[in-house]
DNA sequence: AAAATTTGTGCGAACGTTTGCGCAAAACCG
DNA sequence: CGGTTTTGCGCAAACGTTCGCACAAATTTT
C-alpha cells in the first residue's frame, strides 16, 4: 500500500516500473487478451504492491464512458424509494456502475442541476419518481443520454420497467368482492402518478364488472398524512373496504379509520399497493399487492447496460407481475 | 438549444465561433476578472445560444477537482438516513456538489466499491452510517480524501457533526423524573453505534443522579423489528417509561407494548431520540429527542467545503444542540 | 526456406478542460 | 512624451487514460 505522501501512482508510474509501455499497462489491467498472461499477471502484482487506484475520471474522458448513472428519486417519505435505492445501489455496484443522485424528494427534478449533472457524461439515467415531469427525460434525450423509468410508465425515448398495476388491482378487487365486500371505498392520486392511475382504472373496471361503483372516491397526494386526512373522510362513510393506491396512504387511512373507532379488518378491510416494509409491521399487517422490486431493479439495469452498449437499441417497457400479499388488514376471498 | 445531431458543442467550438483562443473561452465562461466584461458577456450569449454544457469530466481531470462527494448512508429502514439523504441532495445542490453514493443500506461499506469510488477523484466524502466500521474512513485517509461525519462520533482524520445525544438524553429523563416516573426502561443498541452510547450513557447517568436504576435494559439493533422484540419483553416487566435510543426502536416498542394490553401513555410513557417524521404520526405521537438535522446537514457540508478549500484545515467537530419535543406518547414534566 | 500469419508490444494522438506564464496594447505616471 | 504599470488575452503544457495503428518477433503455412 502507499502510505507515503509521494505523487499518486498512476498507470506512467506502473509503466516505468515495469519497463513497459502505459498502453500495455492500460490493456493488462483491463485484462485484454492481446496481452501475454505472464505480463499481465506482472503488471497486476506490481498494481497491488504500489496500491494503484484506476483514475476514473481519467478513464472517463478517455474512453467517452464514466460509469457513472444519474439517480432521480422520488419522495423520501414514502419507503418504497428508498428500499429501491438500497436494492439499486447494490445491483450496480456489482456491475461497476455508481450513482450520481440528481434528485431526491418529492417534486420534478431541477432543470439546472439535472443540466449540471449531465455534464458529468452519464452512461444513463434512473428514473424513479413517480410524479416527475417529463422534463428530465426530455433534457437527457436531448443530450443522447439513455433513461429508463422504473415503477413508473415511459415516457418519449425511455425505457421502462413496471409492474403491472391494473392487474394487481384487478387481483385485489376480485379477492375483496368474493369476501363479500360490497361498500367499497378508493383512495387515488389523481392524474400525478401513471401507476396510481392504472391501479385505480384496475379496481374500479372490476368492480364495473361486478356492478358496482366504490361508494366513495378520495383523492390524495402519496403520503401518510394525505391517506390520513382521506382516512378520516371515509370514517362516516362507513365502507366495508377500502383500496389505497399506495401502501403509505394505506396506512395513513387505516390510523384514521381506527382513530375513527372502526377495527380493521372486523369492520373494514383495507388494502394497499407496493408492499414496503412498513406494511408488514404486527401494528398494521397490511394486505397489499406487492411490486417486484428487487427484479424491478435488475431488469432496469439490464436495459440500461444494454443500452450503452448498443446506444441504437430501441426501448423497450418490461412489465412484472404483481402479487398480493395476504395480511390480517382485510378479509378476502 | 443543440437540437441537432452535430458533434459535441466544447470549449474549442465556442471559442472558434467567439474568435477567442480556448483559455478565454474557460475564463470567461467561469467569471475570471481578468477578462473583460465585453467578452465574457458575449461568451456567456453564445454558450447558452450553442447549449453548451461544460463537460465535468475534463474539468476534474484538469482541475483535479471532480466536484463530486461520497456519500454513505445507513440503513435505509431507518427514515432517519432518508430524511438526511434529501436534506444534503438539496444542499449540496446549491453549492455546486453532487452525490456519489458509495453505500446505502446496514453494515460496513464494501472495501472494493469505496475503492473504485475514490477513483473518481473525490472531492469529499460525508458519512452518515452510525453502525459503519472506520473501514471507509480509513481508506479516505489513505487517499487524502476528507471526511466528514454526520450523527456520528469522528475518527481518525476525520471532522464531524453531531447533536448533543447525552444533554437530550438527560435533558429526556429529567423530564421523566418530573412526571413522577420511576421503573425506567432502556432500549439500548449495544456497542454498535457512538450516538447510541452517549444517548444511554447521559440517561442513565441522569438516572443514577436521582438514586434510580433501570429495572430493565434490552439491547437491540436500530430497527422497527428489533424494537418490537424488544418492547414484547417489556410487557411483562410493566416499566413506567421507557426511552429508546432512537426513534426507530421506540415504535417498534410503542406497537408492542400496545399489543401486550399496555397503553401509551397511560400506563406506561415511551420515548425516543431523532424526531423522525414517522414519530410525528398521531398514532404514535412520540415524545423524542429532536436532532438538528438540517443544520447538521448544512455544518456538514461547511467542514466539507472548508477542508476541499484547505487541505490543511484542522480536524474539527461540531456539536449541535438536541431539543425534546414533546407530544403524546409521554407524561412529562 | 521463403512467405504468410499470428502474437505481443510501443507510439502517439486524442478526450475537454484548466492554468502558469508570456506578451502586446492600453492606460497611467511625472 | 518616454517609461512604468495595468488590462486583456493567447500559447502550450499539463491531467491520466484509452485506442487505432504500426511494427518487430515468433509461429505457422506452403
Amino acid at each position: 500500500m502507499d502510505d507515503s505522501n509521494g505523487p499518486r501512482v498512476t498507470i506512467v508510474t506502473l509503466s516505468r516500473r515495469a519497463g513497459v509501455s502505459p498502453s500495455t499497462v492500460s490493456r493488462a489491467l483491463r485484462g485484454d487478451p492481446r496481452i501475454s498472461k505472464s505480463v499481465r499477471r506482472s503488471i497486476a502484482a506490481l498494481a497491488a504492491e504500489e496500491g494503484y487506484l484506476p483514475n476514473a475520471v481519467a478513464r472517463g474522458l478517455a474512453s467517452g464512458r464514466s460509469g457513472l448513472i444519474g439517480l432521480a428519486l422520488g419522495p423520501t417519505e414514502n419507503p418504497l424509494y428508498t428500499q429501491l435505492l438500497q436494492l439499486a445501489v447494490q445491483e450496480a455496484a456489482t456491475r461497476g456502475l455508481r450513482f450520481l443522485v440528481m434528485h431526491a424528494g418529492e417534486g420534478a427534478v431541477d432543470e439546472d442541476t439535472a443540466g449540471a449533472i449531465l455534464g458529468y457524461q452519464l452512461d444513463g439515467c434512473l428514473i424513479t419518481s413517480a410524479d416527475l415531469s417529463s422534463r428530465a427525460a426530455e433534457i437527457c434525450a436531448r443530450h443522447r443520454v439513455p433513461v429508463v423509468m422504473v415503477s413508473r410508465v415511459a415516457r418519449l425515448h425511455a425505457s421502462a420497467v413496471t409492474c403491472d398495476n391494473r392487474a394487481g388491482a384487478r387481483e385485489m378487487a376480485s379477492l375483496l368482492l368474493e369476501a363479500g365486500h360490497r361498500r367499497f371505498a378508493v383512495v387515488h392520486v389523481g392524474g400525478r402518478s401513471s401507476p396510481g392511475l392504472e391501479r385505480e382504472h384496475g379496481f374500479l373496471e372490476r368492480l364495473a364488472e361486478a356492478g358496482l361503483t366504490p361508494v366513495a372516491r378520495e383523492e390524495a397526494v402519496s403520503s401518510y398524512e394525505a391517506g390520513y386526512a382521506a382516512g378520516q373522510r371515509l370514517v362516516d362513510v362507513r365502507p366495508d373496504a377500502v383500496f389505497a393506491v399506495s401502501d403509505i396512504i394505506a396506512l395513513g387511512v387505516m390510523d384514521a379509520l381506527r382513530a375513527g373507532g372502526l377495527r380493521v379488518p372486523e369492520d373494514v378491510s383495507v388494502t394497499g399497493f407496493d408492499d414496503i416494509a412498513e406494511a408488514a409491521r404486527p401494528a398494521y399487517a397490511l394486505t397489499t399487492a406487492a411490486q417486484p422490486l428487487s427484479a424491478m431493479v435488475t431488469r432496469a439495469l439490464d436495459l440500461l447496460e444494454a443500452r450503452i452498449a448498443n446506444p441504437f437499441a430501441p426501448d423497450e417497457t418490461i412489465t412484472l407481475g404483481a402479487r398480493v400479499v395476504r395480511r390480517g388488514s382485510a378479509r378476502l376471498g
